[in-house]
DNA sequence: GCCGTTTTCGGCCCGACTGTTTTCAGTCG
């Protein structure tokens, strides 16, 4: 083991990406930076530690890593730095890079403007804009002025870009106008493309792709919808806008006979797309958002749907959620991936016995109206600490008052459970006796984030009494990043002691991710998805632990909660 | 910088828009 904590996937990736921006400023060949940026995706999606793998001498299996990259991952791995990286800081101003995020300026211009002005960043810009030295750069003008001054008056202090929105919030907007839409009378096909129908964590935007009679009609009730704040661009072809609640839509009107190439194109992703079009033209194919050209014949083919579009590239039609560049155009079928309707039963949810808004029976009773067989009541324990903490005599209460309900409600089995925090030195917060009365055991960690995450869920996956690890990294969405758990042991652990891993359907939270989730299925481990419902609105949450489990290419009999209750009780470790 | 059912060298997806341009480079999605 080496002394140095190992950088984490998202780190390295993170610096060969600014390795790519800065070679850019430096006027590099764009495939040689786009291989920096290749290999930082292929790093983000990698399932296992990479640090791990560059010391295994195994990292130029993973696809866009070759000799050097190694050769700098080892660097890295072993010293903490790339000496490249270090060379480039020094050389290249970091506001440099900065100014590249403004809308219209990219490397080569931003190259330009610190040649000949010495601008190194946003107030050097500023200032060169106002006293109107930017206007007589060779492939500047006094438009060029204009608009890069509304950029940086735009971005304010934050030079960083457009936000990405968390996916519950963009598809409250997007699923509601796109009903609007097909419920005007000109409208035909109309769908929400990009990110949002890949399912994906956030969006930066949001895509709709429609045909309409009347395409004008069309864009009209799409500029005049409530949810509209403004309309940026207008026209035959679609429409630009942005919401109420911020967020930027663009809608396209498009022909019948080419909606298919455009859903496809605009679902992306752009990794997918790219990856497509680089496989087509080895055939002698050329596809575009408009058609597919054959080399052979000259003409450009157009398809109206996107099973004909994929099947003309020899592909079976491919789930949005799994178009990420992630293997799957090598599939010659498409596994069954699970459905919400798959769920029988949720396992993870709070009531007002510790933070939740609703009593048990409330909760039972939701979760019955939507369809499930089986919930278990999972309140924090003692320790938790929100000021409603379960003490051990309250939890004995509690798992009376949910037999309770289990004996007076039909339709639906309520079983007594706990969310039992995990300490930092790995212990929990009942004693055995107690926990072995109840039906069905999550431990999380919620505080000391910094404590040895990874021995601490390592310990409890031990726990003979444990039956899943919740949220097990611990990330939300906008507020922190995952706590500094080694994946790669907890799956381990979990492998080796039989204990299931939650995929936390909470929309910010989504935890496990899509990239952990299938590494888990794939070492041999079994997920729940759950809600973390803390009212009874909120047990819809699995909808988002759904479509992380797709995006991890799972099916049903990946996820122990698709199971009857009677049957996934005898996979508990307890019952075996 | 990566990669190989035409290649260990010479390629590496596609099209639109913008502003500064007499035919295009840079930027963006």
């Amino acid at each position: 083991m080496a002394a140095a904590k190992d950088p984490s996937n998202a780190a390295i990736a993170e610096l060969l990406d600014e390795l790519g921006d800065l070679y850019e400023l430096e006027g590099a060949v764009v495939h040689r930076v786009l291989a920096y940026r290749n290999a930082a995706k292929a790093i983000r999606d990698a399932p296992r530690s990479v640090a791990a793998m560059t010391r295994e001498g195994r990292v130029t299996e993973l696809p866009g890593v070759g000799k050097t990259l190694e050769e700098k991952l080892t660097a890295l791995v072993e010293t903490g730095e790339i000496p490249a990286l270090e060379k480039l800081r020094s050389r290249v101003p970091a506001g440099l890079v900065v100014i590249t995020r403004l809308p219209g300026l990219g490397p080569k211009r931003a190259r330009k403007l610190h040649d000949a002005l010495g601008v190194d960043g946003p107030q050097a810009l500023r200032a060169a804009i106002e006293q109107h030295r930017v206007r007589d750069l060779a492939g500047f003008g006094a438009k060029s002025e204009e608009r890069l001054l509304a950029a940086l008056d735009a971005a304010g202090d934050a030079v960083d870009g457009p936000k990405r929105e968390i996916l519950s919030r963009a598809l409250a907007v997007g699923e509601a106008l796109v009903a609007e839409l097909r419920a005007h009378p000109s409208s035909d096909r109309v769908e929400l493309a990009g990110s949002a129908r890949r399912w994906a964590d956030s969006v930066k935007d949001l895509d709709i792709i429609a045909t309409a009679d009347d395409p004008q009609a069309l864009i009209d009730a799409f500029a005049a919808s409530d949810l509209i704040a403004e309309i940026s661009r207008s026209g035959v072809a679609g429409a630009h806008a942005i919401a109420q609640s911020g967020i930027a839509i663009d809608l396209r009107v498009v022909a019948p006979d080419q909606f298919g190439n455009l859903l496809q194109h605009f679902t992306g992703s752009k990794a997918h797309n790219v990856a497509i079009r680089e496989a087509a033209v080895r055939r002698g194919l050329h596809v575009s958002e408009y058609g597919i050209l054959d080399d052979e014949t000259g003409q450009s083919e157009r398809f109206a749907t996107e099973e004909e579009v994929y099947a003309r590239l020899g592909l079976p039609w491919i789930p949005p959620e799994l178009r990420e560049d992630r293997g799957e155009l090598q599939l010659t079928e498409v596994p069954p991936l699970i459905e919400q309707a798959d769920l029988r039963g949720d396992l993870h949810m709070h009531t007002t016995a510790s933070d939740g808004r609703a009593s048990v029976r409330e909760m039972a009773q939701a979760a019955r109206a939507l369809g499930l067989d089986y919930v278990a009541i999972t309140d924090h324990s003692a320790s938790h600490g929100f000021g409603d903490a379960v003490s051990p005599d309250r939890l004995r209460e509690l798992i009376a008052e949910v037999r309770a309900v289990d004996d007076e409600l039909d339709g639906i089995t309520v079983l007594a459970g706990s969310e039992v925090n995990i300490g930092v030195d790995g212990s929990l917060d009942y004693d055995d006796e107690l926990l072995a009365e109840l039906d069905w055991i999550v431990a999380s960690v919620h505080t000391a984030f910094t404590s040895d995450p990874t021995a601490r869920i390592v310990a409890a996956c031990e726990h003979p009494l444990v039956d899943v690890i919740g949220h097990p990294t611990g990330r939300k969405l906008e507020e922190r990043f995952a706590y500094d758990l080694d994946v790669d042991a907890a799956i381990a652990a979990a492998l080796r002691t039989g204990t299931f891993l939650e995929i936390n359907g909470s929309p910010r939270r989504r935890d496990l991710d899509d990239v952990h989730a299938r590494a888990a299925r794939d070492a041999g481990v079994l997920l729940t998805i759950d809600s973390d419902a803390h009212g009874p609105e909120a047990l819809a949450n699995t909808r988002w632990g759904v479509a992380t489990a797709r995006r991890a290419w799972l099916s049903a009999a990946d996820v122990a909660n698709t199971r009857p209750w009677e049957e996934l009780r005898k996979l508990r470790k307890g019952a075996r």
